[in-house]
RNA sequence: CGGGGUGUAGCGCAGUUGGUAGCGCGCUUGCUUUGGGAGCAAGAUGCCGGGUGUUCGAGUCACCUCACUCCGACCA
């Protein structure tokens, strides 16, 4: 846990006081979002958006680097569309929204709005795949989806939400399952070296897989207050889809095969993992590389002569090396602008006043731990970037520090319930039958979830943690958002 | 979708037995300030979430609706 701050920012809730107005005040008071009229819709507002382009530019370069080509599929998806995989539509179906009119005119067959691409993806494949020749296909696109929810919470859950979601579509079953692996690959290093976000990178139950998948693999981190959230997802479709869909290719040996699929996506859920992962008290604790701004120049004194000069100057040099800077000459009083840049979670902010420049240096205050240093203006861009590097490490340090705090071996029931008791929410490591009666006994009398069946398997006991029974896999269990 | 809470100025709130709306912060202007949300002075800002009723009269009472929020069930 990082060290004890005081609080500074009053109208933050702290968290240990509630947690989840805690993250509402963040989402408000950093300008992240503003609601609108229309449940679960919100604003993306400048700031919480350049969290997400950040984001995205990092990831494009991610797939393009591992062969995927962005597409745009439309957004509407007529019902019969919907409805050719069973699962699917079944899986989906209770939150989609219809559109019924055409202006004053009745549909004949109402349209969803895509509440995921996978139809449309696949009609579109029936048409292009012929021949192994046009295998595989790597697809991506950056939309927003619509899912009516019931509850909604600002980038947790919201009706609707932007996203990336990946398609794609192989000759074989071993390639469509590589791509499966390699996608969730990329989340897992994209989550722990751009957002300082350790993850468990595991198999979803059968109980808990997407719709009309054959197997689903999710990211899962654990958040300030103990509980889970799937951060990404990646799955593998065989060739369910492309029956369903009439997808078929000839093959070399001049044979009619199915293709096998794969579906991933990320979503602006990400921002809302940031916030539980990094934020403290005083507001938000934002990641460098995803950062809008990296470090903040708040100059003291600044009607005095030279002052904003120099701050201009210091400014211009580090754009110049790259970093992501801005210069706050308001007429604020510098106190309010520490404050809001800590709100707004900035990672690096140099103090410059007269007694600076006149021994030319400047103060370094990194947000996550306040530490203030002096440093030279000579130089002054490696020394930040110096600095961002730290303070990426530090908050991956902290956050699995958390999360290792929070994770709790048990061997039966009553060790789960003695442990969250004991302790607060967390991860739960157990071992599992695989019996889904299991599965749900082990939510109904403990209230943890299975979360994930980890890559990484090992062996915490030789019985399942409910039935006693010999047990097949270790699960991470735990309360989710 | 079930159970609670809340909607009054940009934000946070007060508003008594029903009588025509107020405080703090913020905002605007000016001066003084500037190393952790500065001070003084003068200003501007409201269809009291929306609708329907009761009433001479509704921010206040009743009913309906919408949104936010929390706790469950379902989900990225």
């Amino acid at each position: 846990m990082m060290a004890e701050q005081k609080k500074m920012v009053e109208d933050i809730t702290s968290m240990e006081e509630d947690f989840a107005k805690w993250y509402t005040d963040i989402v408000k008071k950093a300008e992240l979002i503003e609601y609108t009229s229309v449940k679960g819709c919100m604003v993306i507002r400048p700031y919480g958006y350049a969290i997400w382009e950040n984001m995205q530019k990092i990831l494009d370069g991610m797939f393009k680097a591992t062969g995927h080509e962005n597409v745009c599929m439309p957004m509407f998806i007529p019902e019969s569309l919907l409805q050719k995989e069973k699962d699917h539509v079944e899986g989906f179906a209770p939150e989609v929204a219809w559109v019924t009119h055409g202006g004053n005119e009745k549909l004949e067959e109402r349209l969803c709005v895509r509440p995921t691409s996978e139809t449309l993806f696949c009609e579109h494949y029936a048409n292009i795949v012929h021949s192994h020749r046009d295998l595989p296909k790597l697809y991506n696109q950056w939309v927003s989806v619509v899912r009516w929810e019931k509850t909604t919470r600002p980038f947790l859950r919201s009706r609707e939400f932007l996203w990336q979601e990946g398609h794609t579509i192989h000759a074989t079953a071993k390639e469509a399952i590589e791509e499966t692996e390699r996608m969730l690959g990329v989340y897992t290093k994209f989550c722990e070296d751009s957002l300082a976000m350790p993850v468990i990178q595991g198999k979803k139950t059968e109980s808990d897989k997407f719709a009309g998948a054959v197997s689903t693999y999710a990211i899962e981190a654990l958040m300030h207050d103990g509980k889970a959230l799937q951060a990404g997802t990646s799955h593998y479709f065989g060739d369910g889809f492309a029956k369903a869909f009439g997808i078929q290719y000839q093959s070399k040996e001049n044979k009619l095969e199915y293709p096998h699929q794969t579906s991933w996506g990320v979503t602006t859920r990400l921002i809302g993992a940031i916030i539980m992962t990094h934020g403290d008290n005083n507001g938000l604790v934002l990641p460098p590389a995803v950062a809008p701004i990296q470090a903040i120049i708040i100059p003291v004194a600044q009607h005095k002569p030279g002052v904003l000069d120099k701050a201009n100057a210091v400014k211009a040099e580090l754009e110049k090396a790259g970093i992501r800077v801005k210069l706050d000459d308001s007429d604020n009083s510098p106190g309010w602008k520490f404050s809001e840049y800590e709100m707004k979670g900035v990672p690096v902010r140099i103090e410059l006043g007269p007694r600076d420049i006149e021994n030319n240096q400047c103060v370094l205050v990194t947000r996550h731990n306040r530490e203030k240093t002096f440093v030279s203006l000579d130089g002054l861009a490696d020394s930040v970037k110096a600095k961002l590097c730290e303070v990426h490490d530090a908050l991956y340090r902290n956050a699995l520090e958390n999360r290792e705090r929070r994770t709790y071996t048990c061997k039966t029931l009553d060790e789960i319930t003695e442990a969250l008791e004991k302790n607060g929410d967390g991860f739960i490591k157990a071992m599992w039958c695989g019996d889904e009666a299991c599965e749900d006994k082990v939510k109904e009398v403990t209230g943890v979830g299975s979360r994930c069946m980890p890559l990484e398997q090992e062996v915490v006991s030789d019985t399942c943690v409910c039935c006693g029974k010999p047990a097949k896999h270790l699960v991470y269990w735990g309360k989710a958002y």
